[in-house]
DNA sequence: CTATTGATGTTCT
DNA sequence: GAACATCAATAGA
């Protein structure tokens, strides 16, 4: 396994983040995988839950960068955001390659498909036990652990999913040809 | 395969 | 009241 990171390494701009994000990896408590997917939300973005300013729900998005943003989606799901250099920037984690913790993310998820494990931002949170206990966590200190991509990705871009304003920016981020992928990526 | 809908906490209008 | 960085179940082509 390559280099475990510490906090500088998230210390950049966000879509810098989001783009060294793809090939990485990430477990809490020992159950996580390589990340395949993910979006850049910048603090001056109309899609971004930072744009009309720090609230309760976002206040981890405007802290330190290498924490964890975690919010409730559709008063449902949880969903991850690494936070990045800037304030009120941060990088939602949308899909995993699973790598570890197999029979724990099969248990959390009630599925066998390893492909349905982690290939969506609510999914992968529920498969590595992830909600709002862990928001505003540091991603560099245990239980987290989060590592460089080994080698050099072939990456993808396009637009963000699932969002109503400033659908055109191409700031969605994937591995190319990945199966566990959330969606496919358009042509 | 695509389209539709129910679930439902928090934020926004 | 409406919208929302989602998902699973269901109906239809």
């Amino acid at each position: 396994m390559s280099k475990r990171v510490s906090q500088d390494w998230f210390d950049r701009p966000v879509l810098d983040l989001a783009s060294a994000l793809i090939g990485a990896r990430v477990f809490f408590d020992d159950v996580g995988g390589m990340i395949v997917e993910c979006e850049a939300y910048a603090r001056h973005d109309p899609a971004a839950h930072s744009f009309a300013g720090k609230t309760a729900r976002n206040a981890s998005m405007f802290g330190p960068a290498g924490h964890a943003y975690v919010y409730r989606s559709y008063g449902i799901h949880w969903c991850m955001n690494f936070v990045a250099q800037e304030e009120g920037a941060g990088v939602l984690i949308r899909a995993l390659a699973p790598e570890r913790g197999l029979e724990r993310m099969a248990e959390r998820r009630g599925v066998e498909d390893v492909e349905l494990f982690c290939s969506g931002p609510g999914k992968l949170t529920q498969a590595l036990g992830v909600s709002n206990a862990q928001d505003g966590a540091a991603l560099f200190r245990k239980p987290f652990a989060v590592y460089a991509p080994e080698a050099a990705v072939e990456m993808i871009t396009g637009p963000r999913i699932g969002i109503s304003r400033a659908v055109d920016l191409p700031w969605r981020f994937g591995l190319k040809g990945s199966p566990f992928l959330s969606r496919a990526f358009p042509k």
